[in-house]
DNA sequence: TGGATATCGTTGACGCATCAACAAAACGCT
DNA sequence: AGCGTTTTGTTGATGCGTCAACGATATCCA
């Protein structure tokens, strides 16, 4: 760990490249989801809500589908429920939990804006990539995915 | 856009690992990093000026290379003034600008950190990639990146 | 059963990012 | 040269993310 090997050229560019990706392709696809009235926060709230059986989701699980801390979660969600896209409810088997639902202008909300952001993932990624593209990208992300800590 | 395709299950499969390898893996880098004393931004700021000729940049240069606004990175260099990393100097040839100048403080934080930030860079991503990924990957990130407005 | 421990969600404080407004200086056009 | 426009950087207001502390409940285990 003292000394480690420097990046190479290649890796370098690599490097560089995947940082500007990864702060410029969040900002575009923020950009056209804003266009719906919802922020990307908003956006991976309610995916997993319109996800699951009822539109409803323990905060818990809520959080750990979407890699958000309690806190954060908590946070937004009273947002969002000033909002009107999403409600509280009380937990029935636990009586520490709380389930999150989501509206019918939530669900509204993210059926509008889902179209729409399926075509700018196409448009800014997908329709850039030939078959075996991904099959690589999903290898290698995979794997990196799996090596992380936790 | 009314009604683009849907991601099919790979696609989606992907789309999914690629969010959550873009929030994980530059937390766990971050998270290094800190233990060097300083945050993520600070090292990005401090990239350019390390390679920079004199350590020191114009703040519109500096923004340019990381993608940041004026108002980000005027607010972060205070804040890096104030912990004594860089200081503002006025810009000789133009009156309004403000260059950016890393102090020895700020070069002794940066090459103290930079080896276990590679070091964490190969084991969490390029020690996982083969040759042929890599150029995978880059030729794709190169695209995707060229494709994007602006 | 009871007491220690762990988990769940909320809250408030703080730091950072974003946005609009601004002043100063440079540029462009006639 | 002169006036409008553009560029540059700063500032303050606002909103979100993170952290530590907390009360409430559930779980564990003797």
């Amino acid at each position: 760990m003292a000394r480690p090997r420097w990046l190479d050229e290649r890796e370098a560019h690599l490097w560089r490249t995947w940082l500007r990706l990864n702060q410029e392709l969040p900002s575009v696809l923020e950009e056209q989801i804003s266009h719906d009235g919802l922020s990307g926060s908003d956006y991976a709230v309610l995916v997993p809500l319109s996800e699951s059986p009822d539109g409803m989701l323990r905060a818990r699980e809520l959080g750990r589908e979407i890699l958000w801390d309690r806190s954060r979660l908590s946070h937004h969600v009273s947002r969002m429920e000033k909002r009107g896209l999403v409600v509280r409810e009380e937990c029935a088997e636990d009586a520490r939990g709380a389930m999150v639902r989501m509206t019918d202008a939530g669900r509204a909300a993210i059926e509008g804006a889902a179209p729409g952001h399926v075509a700018a993932t196409r448009r800014h990624f997908f329709d850039l990539l030939s078959d075996d593209e991904v099959d690589v990208l999903t290898a290698v992300f995979d794997r990196v995915l799996a090596n992380l800590p936790r």
